[in-house]
DNA sequence: GGACAATGTTAATATAGTTTAACATTATTT
DNA sequence: AAATAATGTTAAACTATATTAACATTGTCC
């Protein structure tokens, strides 16, 4: 277990020295977590942003009714963390639980404004990686608006058929904002009709 | 007609010496635009990050029927642009439009990268942008999943009182995802069943 | 291998929101 | 002031999706 995945990643947006590369290390945390255990609970302060090693993650809210709403998941190579909280350092709206064993590198709040004092070029990499984060909300969002369930779900399976594949059928329709039983019947429908 | 809202704006970020000001000055662009006029079109690629001065303008898309469904607005002192298109300098899938005449500060996307490689701590500004855009937007998401479409309006109503009375009522209705006829409906409901 | 929990399916009924279409009101232009 | 365009309202019929509830299948653990 290694940050090296991480390096890769950041690669690609910057170039880092040897030295900056070890005080970056020097300064995340790398952690595993079980199946079912909780990165961020909802009314907690998110501490982290999180890069994923390995493992799978969903993050989900709880709303007054009781019911569980998944925003996203997150596997290797993706980002985690309640945003909103974390920048404000106020209480989190979300969970992110671990829906397999995960290993994380841990961005931590306390440690993070050093880290953009010691390597600016990290500024940039987060604008970066936050640009993309922000477009693809605004797509989805785009989507919930003008596609129908049926058409939100073809996508989903086209976009992240390895999500799919991990993760239990009643998730993948909370993540589309629709019931189990409804998500069942588009399965049914795109089975048997052509 | 100057970029002093935006120095201002800028200042709750970070400090720019008047240097750093000066060179800020000279690589934007300042332009007015007429109510109607398109600062982006769908299919275009977005040439700007803009920054507005006065005015409104929406941000819309145009889907395979044609409809037409309305992702934001802007006022004084709020960003807009098609960001997805900004940064991969790819056609868009927004128009954005001028609702009233609007003057607007351009950052062309040809300066952008000197103006980041002159004053770096701009990096660290529009990431502090961008991470609240991208929270707003999950926000949002969350909102349209479970919220009805009175508590959307509602919520609308409280949070951007300023918007409504400037705009018509249909393009609320679009902005939250439904039709004229039921925010129609919606609104006789809120005045006699208080 | 049996038992219990987790996940998935089916079908009847209910509901939030759309569509259509006709009409009312308000702004804008001449 | 009249004419036209833009915006807003109402109501009936319709549709996509939710709810409920019963049942089926699969996975996990003793």
């Amino acid at each position: 277990m290694s940050i090296q995945p991480l390096l890769e990643y950041i690669r690609k947006h910057i170039d880092l020295s040897s030295q900056e590369e070890s005080i970056l290390a020097s300064k995340v945390v790398l952690r595993k977590y079980l199946k079912g255990q909780y990165i961020v609970q909802q009314g907690d302060v998110c501490q982290y942003e999180c890069f994923v090693l390995s493992g799978c993650t969903k993050t989900f809210y709880v709303d007054e009714e009781g019911q569980e709403h998944i925003v996203m998941f997150s596997i290797e190579d993706w980002w985690t963390s309640d945003m909103g909280s974390f920048i404000t350092q106020t209480p989190a709206d979300f969970n992110i639980q671990c829906l397999e064993n995960t290993e994380l590198v841990l961005f931590p709040y306390n440690e993070i404004e050093s880290l953009y004092k010691e390597i600016p070029k990290l500024e940039r990499f987060f604008r970066q990686i936050i640009e993309r984060a922000f477009v693809t909300s605004q797509k989805r969002l785009v989507r919930s608006f003008s596609l129908s369930a049926k058409e939100q779900y073809l996508h989903f399976r086209e976009q992240y058929p390895q999500i799919e594949q991990r993760i239990p059928q009643y998730m993948v329709a909370s993540y589309l904002g629709i019931t189990k039983e409804f998500l069942s019947k588009i399965k049914n429908q795109l089975i048997y009709k052509h």
